[in-house]
DNA sequence: TTCAATGCAAACCCTTTGCACGGTA
DNA sequence: TACCGTGCAAAGGGTTTGCATTGAA
């Protein structure tokens, strides 16, 4: 059971592994991060940090992030239309769908679909080094 | 056999048929678009069109661009980290996947992929309205 | 003590928009 | 002729960056 402070904590390693040293602004955004259990953007993100360590600044939620990015521990997703939105990859891969009302998005992963794609490339002489899939759905009548 | 002239002729009676006016600047963009067998951003768009008539400017090019997506007969595609490309839709519905070292971008479609969707969001109790698959790949040794 | 990380504000890039003029139907 | 579409330039929104300063290790 990892809890958002276990969470956190193997972020701050994550990077500090890599030489890159932990902030009273980064281990803020950490903490924000490993409690999100939505898909916040940067501006909110940046509320968010802000409620714990009030000198956080949007700049510093943006370099965060991508140097997060760069580590693997973050995933930067982009949904039509929309800034771009984080989550943490302690949970395993998974595609997105995106309720066209009411905004909200949900997770699903389907070895189905990944298996295909895989074999997909293959057949045109490629492997899959990652892959966007969303769903932009409506509720059935 | 559809060739470039019956495409753009196309596109030109479906935006008529919404009452919008076929100017010289349009006719400039519908010709490129539908001779375009690769996936041009607007800039692109802009320059190839501004060779057939020297007056369209990069803000008609997006307006148009705008209008036609709005008629379905033009979809906007969005890669990670990339401005918008625009392909046209008289070819059937396919996927894209991504060469991350050239940036070639090949189609793909796959029936099962399509399926398997369907069936996801059935049991999510939704249906999809539209969707986006990409493959970011790179050669296999 | 050192040099990476920060806040601020300006810059960036792509895209959209306000306005007065031009050209299609 | 009517009024939609246009070019231009300015504004917009999200994101990045230059610079002098701060603070983690």
């Amino acid at each position: 059971m990892t809890n958002v402070t276990t969470i956190a904590k193997e972020m701050e390693e994550a990077l500090r592994a890599d030489g890159v040293r932990i902030t009273r602004q980064r281990a803020a955004l950490l903490k924000v991060l490993a409690g999100a259990d939505d898909h916040p953007d940067a501006n909110e993100l940046h509320r968010r940090a802000r409620e714990i360590e009030d000198t956080v600044s949007l700049a510093t939620v943006y370099r965060t992030l991508s140097a997060l990015e760069a580590q693997g521990v973050v995933h930067r997703l982009a949904f039509e239309g929309e800034p771009a939105r984080f989550e943490t990859t302690n949970a395993p891969h998974h595609d997105h769908i995106i309720d066209l009302e009411t905004g909200e998005v949900m997770e699903f992963r389907s070895e189905k679909i990944e298996a295909l794609q895989a074999l997909i490339a293959e057949e045109l002489g490629y492997e899959v080094v990652h892959h966007r899939l969303e769903l932009y759905c409506r509720k059935r009548k």
